[in-house]
RNA sequence: GGUCGGUUUGCCGAGUGGCUAGGCGCUGGUCUGCAAAACCAGUUACAGCGGUUCGAAUCCGCUACCGACCU
């Protein structure tokens, strides 16, 4: 199957990936799997900017609003899904285009990612509760106990990172570690990265004017609607957690409006951090339709036809 | 014209003689199951000129600008 090629497009938020990967995936004549942990949700559409009907008209789109925001969904469950997907999709198509820009969820099905046991979710609250009661350094001090390759190795300021390889360490008694086999996974196809990027200052005004748009295509309203999923992960979103702090009448509404701009730039410049460090991607302009077409025909011998 | 108050980094805002305020914004970075998450780091300025002092954002003088009041 190494010509079987995977495409992926990647990126900042609202750079153009979807049109981008709707123009490449209808040339190729193949469908599209969204790597998108917040597409996924069926109840969000506005605020995550779920492609359109007339994009999904046009190519087949997969792993978009296939869950509830009150499932649970992580990387690993991504990983599996796409790869029954594209197992699918390449008995009758060489290429398939995989687009998102959820950096961990393409990582994870390009290179896999190990598989750890679930989680006791009572020892989970228990820790919740002991971090917010003793602090970290309580945390920090069993981690060095229970997994002292864990404590050398993770980000000792970060809790969430403490928390995982704690609750790991305690639900199964072995070392977070000693699930982590630090391999690669094989996998039966070939990949080619596609990164779309512009011009920093352009990039911010045209999150700025999505942001404007989504209101106006009543985001306000569908925000309304997730108000009893607001503690849920899948809301912990931009776009949302802003808005349910208007709702509160904590903030206003501009100002809601300016941190949702503010918190999508952040947000694309973090997945460019994700992405920058990346060497196999090939950056294009988000308007580059002819040079990237070239760039895969020049990598991927297939032998299709546009 | 006079009196008084003010002028601090991109913005807000402390600081009255020696020690990095801080917040926001912005930028760079980290990353194996909540990743649109979580976390780390950087961003050293005091309106201008002159003076006092070992040393001035802090004291003195002049100039400029802003504001309040007076004539």
């Amino acid at each position: 199957m190494k010509n079987k090629y995977a495409i992926f497009i990647v990126g900042p938020t609202g750079v153009g990936k979807t049109a981008m990967a709707v123009r490449v995936a209808g040339a190729l004549g193949t469908e599209i799997i969204s790597a998108d942990s917040r597409q996924a949700y069926k109840e969000l559409n506005i605020g995550t900017a779920v492609p359109g009907t007339e994009y999904l008209s046009r190519v087949r789109h997969h792993l978009v609003h296939h869950r509830s925001v009150q499932d649970k969904y992580n990387a690993s469950m991504f990983e599996v899904e796409a790869l029954q997907i594209m197992e699918k999709l390449f008995r009758e198509h060489d290429t398939v285009v995989i687009a998102g820009g959820s950096g961990l969820y393409i990582q994870a099905l390009i290179v896999g990612i190990d598989d750890v046991p679930g989680v006791d979710p009572e020892i989970r609250k228990r820790l919740l509760e002991r971090l917010y009661d003793e602090g970290l350094e309580s945390l920090r001090f069993e981690l060095k106990k229970l997994d002292p390759d864990s404590w050398a190795s993770i980000d000792l300021k970060n809790p969430a990172r403490i928390l995982k390889a704690l609750e790991i360490s305690l639900t199964t008694g072995k070392p977070y570690s000693s699930f982590l086999t630090k391999k690669s996974k094989h996998r039966d196809f070939s990949t080619l990265k596609i990164g779309l990027n512009m011009d920093r200052a352009a990039l911010y005004a045209r999150i700025d004017e999505r942001v404007e748009d989504m209101m106006e295509d009543g985001l306000l309203d569908e925000v309304k609607s997730c108000l009893a999923y607001r503690d849920l992960n899948a809301l912990n979103t931009v776009g949302y957690k802003e808005l349910f702090d208007y709702l509160d009448g904590r903030i206003s509404l501009d100002v809601a409006v300016r941190l949702i701009k503010r918190n999508s730039r952040r947000y694309a410049r973090r997945q460019l951090t994700w992405f920058n460090r990346d060497d196999e991607i090939a950056w294009f302009g988000p308007d580059r339709f002819e040079e990237i077409m070239d760039h895969i025909h020049r990598n991927a011998q297939t032998g299709y036809q546009i």
